[in-house]
DNA sequence: TCAATCCGGGG
DNA sequence: GTGTACGGATTGA
C-alpha cells in the first residue's frame, strides 16, 4: 500500500467524512444527531439521522421479533446485515430506528434464552456497541475539529471560589470568568442570599458568550457536583446546553471511574485529566503552572482554607487571585489539551472524553471499529481466556556506588517490535491495526519536521497526538478480553522480542568493557571505565546499535558523575553540573520526613562524591539535631490523610484503635474522611496532632532511630559493612576503627537469579 | 507476589 | 438508561 504524503487524508486515521469545523455533537438512542460547526465566528446547529447499530455474534435472541427483523432494509424498524468475515465473530450488523428498542428486544431475547433476567449488554457476550455519539461519528466518519485550530472555537474557563469543599456545608461567593474572544468578569455573592443569583449569572454568562468549550481545572471533580450541589439546595435548575438540543447538566459515570459532567453541544474538558497523564510530582494547578512558567506576573497566592475570610478582607486581593486562577487554566490547557484537541480530528469519539479516555481503548479501538464498520467487516468475537501476559525484562546488575554513569536506550521499543516484527492482533484480518502504527508514525515524522521548521499549524500537538496514539498500541494488544482486537499472545511477542533485544544490548555492551548496573525494558544503566569521554561512551552506543535488527535504534540518553544503585527502580544520580536526582519510593516517599529527606539529599550527595567523612558528617548534625532538640516539630512531623469519618472511625474503634484518630480525640478536633493532618510523635505522649510547628517537644528517641532505620539504611549498599557501622555509630570512634577517610565507596555484583526466573517488572517501554 | 484498593485535586 | 475502562502507589492476603 503507498500512501499520499498530505496530511490528515487518510479514512483510517481521520474518518472518510472531511466536514470542517464540527465543535460539539449530541446524539441520542433515536438516531438524531446534533451538529454544531463553526466557521469564523459563525455557528450553525445542523440536525442529522442516523442508523443506531450493534455488532452480533448470531440472530438467536431476536428470533421473538419473526418479520419484524428485516433483511438489508435500513429503513425498517429492525434490520439486519450479514457481513463480510467469518465464522467465530460479530458477523452481523443489527441497526434500528430506535436503538434503545433495539438493545431492550435484544435484552427480552437473551432473557428469554437463558431463563435469567438480563439487564445490560454487558452481561452477554457476542454484542459490540457504542454510545450513540460514537456510533453516529463512526457511522458518518466524522470527527471534531477539522479545519479548526485550538482557538477556532469558543473556550471558555471558569471557577468557583467556595467557603469550603462541601456543598452541604459550604457555599459561592464569588465565579471568574473568561474566554478566548476577549471576556472577562468576576461575578459575586457577597451575601448567602445572593448565591442563587450568582448561579443564574453564570449561566447567563454562558448564553451570551455561548462557547464551544468549557475549561477549568478539576472541573469535574470539583466545580461541577460542588455547583449541582448548590444548585439543588438552592432550588435552581442548571442548564448548561445550548439552545435547540435537550436541556441540563449531566453526571456521566463511566465504568467505575469518576463521574464526568456533560451537556449538549459544549464540550467540557479539564486540564487535570490531561495533567494526570504526564506524572508530574503534583497535578495541582498552581504547581503545575509555575513548572511551565505559565503563572501570570504578580500571582496572588492564597491558601484554599482562608480565601473565604480573606474576601471578607481584602475582597480585591481575591478577585485578583480569582481571575489570575482562570487566566493560568486557559494557558494550562492551551498546553496540556492540544493533543487531546489534535485526537479528536483523529478518534470516533467527542473532545470531551478524548482527555480522560485511555489512548488505547479510548483511542485505537474506536478507531479500528470505525475502519470494520466501513468495510461492512466482522469484529473479531469473544476472545478465548489467553496466556498470562509477561511484561518487560529488569535486571539490577550492580549495587552500591558506581562511577562514570551513562544511560542507553532502545527508541521507542514497544513500537519500533511492533512496526518492524508486523505483530498485530491475529483477529485483525483487514490489518487496520499494523496500517494505523505505520501511518501514524510516519506522519507523526512528518508532522515532527513541519513543527522543527516552524511550518504554521500546530504540527507539535498532532505528532504529540500520534505519539500517544502509537504507544498505546502494545497496551492495546495486552488489554486481553476487554479490547475488541486485543491479543496477549501477540503482546507477548512483544515483550519476548523486547527482553531479546535488551539481552543483545546489555551482552554488547559487556563485552565491550562497561559495568553494567540496571536494565528495565527498553533502557540500560552503566558505568564505563576511568579515562573515556563522552564521546568514548557514545562510540560504544553506536557499535551496540549496529547489532540491533533494522528498524530498532539505540541511543545515547544522558550521564552522570556517579550513581548509588539500591534496588531495582530506586536510585539516586549525581550529575555532572552538581545536581541530585532521587529516584523510587526508597528515596522520594512523600511520608518521609522532612529531617530525613534533608539528610538523604546532603548525605547521598556526599557519598556520590566519594566523601565518606562528609556522610558521617551529615548523619553526626542530623542525629545531634534530632537528640537535642534542636528542631522544630514540623521538621519531624508527617502529613497523613484520614479515609474515615468521625462515626465511621467511632464504630470501628472497639475493635482496632488507631494513633491518629486517638490523638484527634484527645485534641478535641473534628474530622471529616478526607481531611489531611500533620502529626508528630510527642515526648512522653505518642501520636500527637502538630499544633505548633516552632514548638521542639518531640520525641528526639523515636525520631533517632527513624534516622538510623529508615533514612540512613539507604545509604548502606555504597559501603561496606564496617564503613557503614562506622558512618552510623552512636559513640566517639574506638580505638580500632579505620579512620573515616580511609574509608571508601563500594559497589558490588549482584549475582544473577538461578530459579531461571528474571527480576520481573512490568513497566511498559515509552 | 499479586490482586484489590486508595488516591490525586478542588475551597 | 446506555458496550465502559486513568495510572501509580500502597496495602492486604
Amino acid at each position: 500500500m503507498t500512501f499520499s504524503p498530505d496530511l490528515g487524508t487518510d479514512a483510517q486515521l481521520f474518518g472518510h467524512d472531511a466536514t470542517p469545523g464540527i465543535v460539539s455533537v449530541h446524539a441520542d438512542h433515536r438516531g438524531r444527531a446534533w451538529v454544531w460547526r463553526r466557521v469564523g465566528e459563525s455557528l450553525t446547529l445542523e440536525r442529522d439521522t442516523f442508523r443506531p447499530w450493534l455488532f452480533a455474534a448470531d440472530l438467536r435472541d431476536l428470533e421473538h421479533l419473526g418479520s419484524r427483523l428485516a433483511w438489508n432494509d435500513d429503513s425498517a424498524e429492525f434490520a439486519v446485515r450479514s457481513l463480510r468475515g467469518g465464522e467465530g465473530r460479530l458477523r452481523y450488523l443489527l441497526t434500528a430506528r430506535d436503538g434503545q428498542a433495539l438493545r431492550q428486544e435484544v435484552l427480552r431475547g437473551a432473557s428469554k434464552r437463558s431463563g435469567r433476567r438480563v439487564t445490560g449488554l454487558r452481561d452477554l457476550p457476542g454484542y459490540h456497541g457504542v454510545q450513540p455519539v460514537e456510533g453516529y461519528l463512526m457511522a458518518s466518519g466524522r470527527t471534531y475539529f477539522k479545519g479548526l485550530e485550538f482557538d477556532g472555537p469558543v473556550r471558555l474557563q471558569f471557577d468557583l471560589e467556595t467557603t469550603g469543599l462541601d456543598p452541604a456545608t459550604s457555599r459561592i461567593f464569588m465565579i471568574a470568568v473568561r474566554d478566548n474572544r476577549g471576556f472577562e468578569a468576576v461575578l459575586e455573592a457577597r451575601r448567602a442570599n445572593e448565591e442563587a443569583a450568582l448561579v443564574e449569572g453564570l449561566m447567563r454568562v454562558l448564553r451570551e458568550r455561548d462557547p464551544d468549550i468549557i475549561e477549568n481545572h478539576n472541573i469535574h471533580g470539583f466545580d461541577l457536583p460542588f455547583l449541582q450541589g448548590r444548585a439543588e439546595r438552592l432550588g435552581v435548575t442548571l442548564n448548561f446546553s445550548r439552545p435547540g438540543a435537550p436541556p441540563g447538566l449531566w453526571r456521566v459515570l463511566d465504568g467505575g471511574r469518576d463521574a464526568h459532567w456533560a451537556c449538549a453541544g459544549r464540550e467540557i474538558v479539564d486540564t487535570i485529566d490531561a495533567v494526570r497523564r504526564l506524572n508530574l510530582p503534583s497535578a495541582g494547578l498552581k504547581a503545575v503552572s509555575q513548572l511551565f512558567g505559565l503563572a501570570p506576573e504578580g500571582r496572588v497566592y492564597l491558601e484554599g482554607a482562608k480565601i473565604a475570610q480573606t474576601y471578607v478582607s481584602q475582597p480585591a486581593l481575591v478577585r485578583r487571585y480569582a481571575l489570575q486562577d482562570v487566566q493560568e487554566v486557559e494557558a494550562l490547557a492551551r498546553r496540556v489539551l492540544a493533543p487531546s484537541f489534535a485526537l479528536a480530528r483523529m478518534a470516533p469519539r467527542p473532545y470531551h472524553r478524548l482527555p480522560y479516555a485511555g489512548t488505547a481503548m479510548g483511542m485505537l479501538e474506536p478507531m479500528l471499529v470505525r475502519a470494520y464498520l466501513r468495510a461492512a467487516h466482522a469484529l473479531p468475537g469473544p476472545q478465548p481466556p489467553g496466556e498470562a501476559h509477561q511484561g518487560g525484562a529488569v535486571t539490577l546488575f550492580a549495587e552500591g556506588v558506581l562511577r562514570r554513569v551513562v544511560k542507553a536506550d532502545v527508541a521507542s521499543m514497544y513500537p519500533s517490535l511492533i512496526r518492524h516484527g508486523r505483530i498485530g492482533p491475529v483477529s485483525d484480518t483487514l490489518g487496520v491495526f499494523l496500517h494505523l502504527m505505520d501511518h501514524l508514525t510516519r506522519l507523526r515524522l512528518e508532522h515532527k519536521a513541519a513543527a522543527r521548521r516552524g511550518d504554521p499549524g500546530e504540527h507539535d500537538a498532532m505528532q504529540n497526538a500520534m505519539k500517544l496514539v502509537v504507544n498505546s498500541g502494545y497496551g492495546y494488544l495486552g488489554a486481553g478480553r476487554m479490547s475488541v482486537f486485543g491479543d496477549v499472545q501477540a503482546a507477548n511477542r512483544v515483550t519476548t522480542r523486547g527482553r531479546e533485544t535488551l539481552r543483545l544490548v546489555t551482552d554488547g555492551l559487556a563485552d565491550r568493557g562497561v559495568t553494567l548496573i540496571e536494565a528495565d525494558t527498553d533502557g540500560v544503566y552503566f558505568s564505563v571505565p576511568e579515562g573515556w569521554s563522552e564521546e568514548d561512551e557514545r562510540r560504544v552506543i553506536r557499535e551496540v546499535d549496529a547489532l540491533l535488527p533494522d528498524g530498532v535504534t539505540l541511543e545515547f540518553d544522558g550521564r552522570w558523575a556517579a550513581m548509588l544503585s539500591h534496588e531495582t527502580k530506586n536510585y539516586a544520580l549525581l550529575g555532572y553540573d552538581g545536581q541530585l536526582d532521587l529516584r523510587g519510593a526508597a528515596f522520594t516517599s512523600s511520608r518521609g520526613e522532612a529531617y530525613g529527606r534533608a539528610f538523604l539529599r546532603r548525605a547521598v550527595t556526599c557519598l556520590l562524591q566519594g566523601d565518606v567523612p562528609g556522610v558521617r558528617a551529615a548523619f553526626e548534625d542530623a542525629l545531634d539535631d534530632v537528640t537535642r532538640g534542636h528542631l522544630r516539630n514540623a521538621e519531624v512531623a508527617s502529613r497523613v490523610r484520614l479515609t474515615r469519618s468521625e462515626d465511621e472511625y467511632r464504630q470501628s474503634r472497639p475493635g482496632r484503635q488507631e494513633a491518629v484518630y486517638e490523638a484527634l480525640f484527645r485534641a478535641g478536633r473534628a474530622w471529616q474522611a478526607g481531611d489531611r493532618v500533620i502529626v508528630y510523635q510527642r515526648a512522653g505522649a505518642g501520636l500527637c496532632m502538630l499544633d505548633d510547628p516552632d514548638d521542639r517537644d518531640y520525641d528526639a528517641r523515636h525520631y533517632g532511630q527513624v534516622l538510623l532505620n529508615g533514612f540512613a539504611t539507604r545509604l548502606r549498599k555504597g559501603l561496606t559493612a564496617d564503613g557503614y557501622a562506622q558512618v552510623t555509630r552512636q559513640r566517639q570512634p574506638g580505638l580500632f576503627d579505620t579512620p573515616l577517610t580511609d574509608l571508601r565507596t563500594v559497589w558490588q555484583p549482584v549475582p544473577a537469579r538461578t530459579d531461571g526466573r528474571a527480576r520481573s517488572g512490568s513497566s511498559q517501554a515509552e
